[in-house]
DNA sequence: TTTCAATGTTAGACGAATCTAACTTAATTA
DNA sequence: TAATTAAGTTAGATTCGTCTAACATTGAAA
């Protein structure tokens, strides 16, 4: 049985690798993401080691093991199954049912998650767009797509974004999206880069920064079999 | 803000006082029914004093202070809805939802208990018969009569049970019983005290000790304003 | 190749929650 | 009232998760 704590690590851990692509992460990454000292992290790896979660060797990069791994989906699991929850039934807004996810995902009960899952009607995408890993632990990143890859007068559809924080997800609000809407890129700044987008007749100016987080589908894209071919044409 | 910890010592404060009629409890009872030792308790009992959470002299007994049997109240709150969401939404059987919500009790957010409050419609009893306290604290036991103050042939309708523990509850399944079942005494050993009982046709026998935790209503008893006239009848 | 900044580790400390073992106080009974 | 038992406390240790301050390693630039 892993420690609140642990199941953090293990978390942070899968997001830290998983989500970004990459095999291993450094104590100083780490500890930035969960907000604690580096010495902190590296007590906890030690631990983390004994109980196989992790494969580490003094300053040298973290990654999980695979029953580490199979532990870190889980908690995935019932995090965006608690989020699915919270907006579904309870109604709250989706910048908020990151933050009471974060408590509910550490309650040590399969069976509970098992039949809030039916509850649910099996859920596959969580509110924020991403996918919630099935019950066997299958779990997969696709490849993203952003805004900031699109061109003027491209469009798209708005499925993910890739920062859960009520401040971002406040932001993505107030210029009227959410998942499914469709964006068109009116035009792109040359001078400061800012992207000038309009959602449902609303045009916002966005920046770079804020670009990055928003996952879109495109209609090209949607045809595709893979990444082969990506000049997408805007069809509106 | 409590820790976990703090928040079940003062939530068992509350049951060994209000729900026994009692005003103060010992360090020793106190430990029992938490399962830590004694001295653990006592060091506790310095905290939760420091913090005002209970009034606590040396070698005295201890109570709760205003502000502490509110918290308490509030984590008996969100058990209690816990446990109703786990019966009539998820499903579960009464036996079950007891372990989940003691950890479910502890999540930190009023917003939260009031959506769920909302969505269950506002329920006043939870799975085991138990009033749920109202959102401003309003919390009060009434009397109980017991299946074991019930003469022979008298009858009467389930309407909560004195234990929570799923060895307690899955027995007053194996005899048939259920919140709002009607219940016949048939007799009562004069030898050992058992009561034979009979309930949609299937008589078991059951001891004192069980009877105890069998909270039941009288036809009587509904007709009653008070207390006062104590004398009820079987009317079946 | 040497230096130095970035990264990571160790040592020692602390608060929370627990324990055991030894001690003290209160209550009961003879 | 004195002795004995029950109840409660203190002291010192342990584990977990965290910190700060000092030290060690790595790797990239000069």
């Amino acid at each position: 049985m892993l420690t609140f704590t642990e199941e953090n690590y293990i978390k942070a851990l899968l997001k830290l690798t998983e989500e970004v692509g990459v095999e291993a992460v450094g104590t100083n990454e780490l500890a930035a993401h969960l907000g604690v000292k580096p010495a902190t992290v590296t007590d906890m790896l030690k631990r983390l080691k004994e109980k196989q979660l992790v494969s580490y060797e003094k300053y040298g990069k973290v990654s999980l093991s695979v029953s580490g791994r199979s532990l870190a989906i889980d908690v995935l699991r019932k995090h965006r199954l608690w989020e699915t929850f919270l907006c579904r039934c309870l109604g709250f807004p989706w910048h908020q049912v990151h933050e009471i996810a974060e408590q509910l995902e550490h309650i040590q009960s399969n069976e509970l998650m098992d039949r809030l899952d039916a509850f649910l009607g099996f859920p596959q995408i969580d509110p924020h767009g991403d996918l919630i890993p099935s019950k066997d632990g299958v779990f997969q990143v696709k490849p993203k797509r952003t805004l900031s890859m699109l061109a003027a007068t491209q469009s798209a559809v708005l499925i993910g974004v890739g920062d859960n924080s009520a401040a971002f997800l406040q932001y993505v609000d107030s210029v009227g999206l959410q998942l499914g809407s469709e964006i068109l890129v009116k035009r792109i700044q040359p001078y400061d880069a800012l992207i000038e987008i309009e959602i449902n007749g609303k045009t916002s100016q966005v920046s770079q920064k804020f670009a990055d987080q928003i996952f879109v589908d495109t209609p090209a894209q949607r045809d595709e079999i893979s990444d082969v071919g990506l000049d997408v044409e805007g069809d509106l």
